[in-house]
DNA sequence: ACCTCAAACATTTTT
DNA sequence: TGTTTGAGGT
């Protein structure tokens, strides 16, 4: 064990071995977090604190296993193992089965991932007959989650007038009844979505003592990874949950903050700070990564923002090679200089990695990596479990778990063909709305002749219930064998298999080749799990799954977005289409929304061992059209300080300082978003204050959760700060 | 009920 | 550009 510390500087050492009471370390990019984490639990665990009163929550379900098997090897036993290690998500879904019944679930729910909400808000909005322009099913989904991440059921919403008002005055009445019909849909199908799972873990923690209680003496020792990323939902569920022991210890990095489009809160840095006041802080600065220049580079850029706690990163590795910046013509010559650079540069492909702002930037550099015959791998973009066969099937398998599951029900109720359209199926849906029952009730009710009257005529009656004791059947058996078995009666009996068997195309093949991986993978959980396991255990299994969870050892270059780097560390790192409008993104105008996109740069530069290469081109195909182009504000920024930098002009392959590069007519561009976004705590009473819809306005009172500020024009307003933004004048 | 085709539409980032 | 929706025909 003390062979393990001794390995750790000081500064880590001491973060490891502080266990009585809060802490929060800052930890800087490649500062050997993940070594101070496991080290951590494999100390606590060393020094007689039982793994079963430890929860760790990571943000990956990847970076979890992670650490798991890391402490595990430094225990050598897998003791470690009852430690509940995983995502917010994850371990309060366990919680939430456990407990569930308390708020009326079953066991099974199912749970929704954003496709499915989409779907049922879409549906609810052509229910409503409401018009799409007010109401895009993007917007509304955005919104009931960001109200959730901020604990805010549809009653509290409904009871409060400030957060109407501002729907009510943009023309969006009925997005109350929107978000109460959602949540009672989701109810109904015994479902609940991602933000839910954090919504009714609070709601169980808050109104269930007993339950409280019972976690918070659990979990005697808490530990949280990427805090910096946590919303408030997350926040203040781990705030109860601590609330006795408060031996927590929270691990972040403001500077890598980058999921504020989720509700993750840079305050919830300073909102720690204030609710342990005794808390003990440590900072990680020294990197381990990258080479001095790579750093200087890092350290230059986000000087730029203004919101964020001073620390500077510092380095004992060597100064290394210049930063490339590369300057390429359109994103297909960006491409093909990439894959150049990688056959030069000549390593082990798993070295490098090519990051980009958003999915469909892909594409471009695929193109040319095919060209050039090297192979690559992609995170994101379309995952093994959202593939449609692969869901067809998960469908069945969900309906036949939870046969209250609506989602599921629709997607297959005609796959394979049974003759039951859209108008039968729109006929059951509405009668079942009638009786305030659900489509399953409904279906039941028609199996044991109950009378229902519904036009419908014999054929299309009988395949409904043929329809019913099929799925019937296949939960009866679900509950008594193996999942390995039933998994394979459904394929059989659905009749999905045949129907995949027809198709003969190669692309029909590869379907048919999915369904046999998935149905492997059930055997090999299964069999890895050594005792029962049923397809219930399989679904809740893969639910929370995402696709860069899937092991994948042959030689290849990453290509993936620049979030999903995060924690990670490459060799070689190309960041491409470093343009204005891309990174930053062309929606973040405010400087709130630059200072992130610029941490988000400062995420992908921080990847970087000895190489990296920034990229950006001058003509870009944007929807089929070729549209010009300009090097992001970025690249001037990382320039301001150093000349770490040299640049390639692709098209005369001359090298030269980016000094040279005239710092043209963005200057103007930059000064305008110069504005003030400030902490909570910055708005004092007395302080003039302007609102989107109020207009200006003076604050009486601020306690941080709520602000009373009285509007010359709407006269006095609570408000919540998180959600309103103010803006200060000063 | 289902198939076909053309027009409209959409673009952050993720659990 | 790639995907989804709606109209119109079978």
């Amino acid at each position: 064990m003390e062979k393990h510390l001794s390995e750790l500087n000081k500064d880590q050492l001491e973060a490891v071995k502080y266990n009585s009471g809060p802490s929060i370390i800052i930890a800087g990019p490649g500062s050997g977090k993940t070594r101070v984490l496991t080290n951590k639990l494999a100390y606590l665990i060393d020094s007689g604190v039982n793994p079963f009163n430890i929860l760790a929550l990571t943000f990956t379900n990847k970076s979890a296993k992670e650490m798991k098997n890391r402490v595990k090897e430094m225990l050598q036993s897998s003791i470690s193992y009852n430690t509940w290690m995983g995502t917010f998500h994850s371990v309060f879904y366990k919680i939430l089965r456990i407990e569930c019944e308390r708020i009326n679930y079953e066991p099974n729910f199912t749970i929704y991932d954003s496709n499915d909400s989409k779907n049922i808000i879409k549906r609810i909005i052509k229910d409503l007959g409401l018009n799409k322009d007010f109401y895009k099913p993007n917007f509304v989904s955005y919104k009931i989650s960001s109200l959730k991440n901020n604990l805010i059921t549809w009653q509290k919403y409904n009871a409060n007038p400030e957060l109407k008002l501002e729907d009510e005055s943009a023309g969006r009445h009925n997005f109350i009844e929107i978000y109460k019909r959602y949540q009672k849909k989701c109810f109904q199908n015994q479902a609940m979505d991602f933000d839910d799972l954090l919504l009714n873990t609070y709601i169980l923690l808050k109104d269930f003592p007993e339950i409280l209680f019972k976690y918070q003496n659990k979990f005697k020792h808490i530990l949280v990874d990427e805090y910096q990323d946590t919303n408030y939902a997350q926040y203040k569920i781990i705030n109860k949950l601590a609330e006795i022991h408060e031996n927590i210890c929270v691990v972040g990095d403001d500077s890598q903050s980058i999921y504020s489009f989720r509700g993750a809160n840079i305050h919830n840095i300073l909102n720690f700070k204030k609710d342990y006041p005794n808390h003990k802080m440590f900072k990680l600065e020294q990197n381990y990564r990258s080479t001095k220049k790579i750093l200087n580079t890092a350290n230059t850029l986000i000087e730029n923002n203004k919101n964020k706690i001073e620390k500077k990163i510092w380095t004992n590795n060597k100064e290394g090679e210049d930063i490339t910046i590369n300057q390429s013509e359109s994103d297909f010559e960006e491409g093909y200089f990439v894959a150049k650079k990688i056959k030069q540069l000549n390593f082990n492909l798993n070295e490098y990695a090519i990051l980009y702002r958003m999915h469909h930037q892909s594409r471009s550099i695929e193109e040319s990596l095919r060209r050039e015959n090297i192979p690559y791998r992609i995170y994101g973009g379309i995952s093994f479990y959202e593939r449609k066969e692969i869901k067809d099937i998960l469908a069945y398998f969900k309906l036949t778990i939870n046969n209250h599951d609506e989602e599921s029900l629709f997607r297959i109720i005609n796959f394979p063909s049974r003759l039951i359209g859209k108008t039968t199926i729109q006929k059951i849906a509405i009668k079942a709305e009638e009786q305030n029952s659900t489509i399953w009730d409904l279906l039941k009710d028609m199996s044991s002749n109950k009378k229902i009257e519904l036009k419908l005529n014999s054929q299309k009656q009988t395949s409904l219930i043929k329809f019913y004791e099929m799925i019937n059947f296949f939960s009866i058996q679900a509950k008594n064998k193996q999942a390995t078995e039933v998994a394979s009666q459904i394929l059989e009996h659905s009749g999905l298999l045949r129907e995949y068997k027809k198709d003969i195309t190669p692309e029909g093949k590869i379907r048919l080749k999915n369904i046999e991986e998935l149905i492997n993978g059930i055997k090999e959980m299964s069999s890895m799990s050594g005792e029962e396991f049923y397809l219930s255990d399989f679904i809740s299994e893969i639910s929370l799954m995402t696709n860069q969870d899937s092991d994948d050892y042959e030689e290849k270059v990453t290509l993936m977005t620049i979030h999903a780097s995060k924690g990670l560390e490459f060799k070689n790192v190309f960041v491409v289409g470093l343009e204005e409008g891309l990174l930053p993104a062309d929606k973040s105008q405010n400087n709130t929304d630059i200072e992130e996109e610029r941490r988000l740069f400062y995420v992908a530069i921080t990847r970087a061992i000895e190489n990296l290469t920034l990229s950006y081109a001058r003509f870009r195909n944007k929807w089929g059209e070729r549209t010009n182009s300009e090097p992001s504000r970025f690249v001037y920024e990382i320039n301001q300080n150093k000349n770490n930098a040299n640049i390639i002009d692709e098209k005369y392959k001359k090298y030269k300082k980016i000094a040279a590069l005239e710092l043209q007519p963005k200057e103007k561009k930059i000064s305008r978003f110069k504005s003030t976004i400030e902490a909570i705590e910055n708005y004092k009473a007395g302080d003039l204050v302007k609102h989107n819809k109020f207009g200006i306005g003076k604050i009486l009172e601020n306690n941080d959760e709520k602000c009373i500020v009285d509007f010359k024009n709407f006269g006095k307003k609570t408000l919540l700060l998180r959600f309103a933004k103010l803006k200060l004048l000063k």
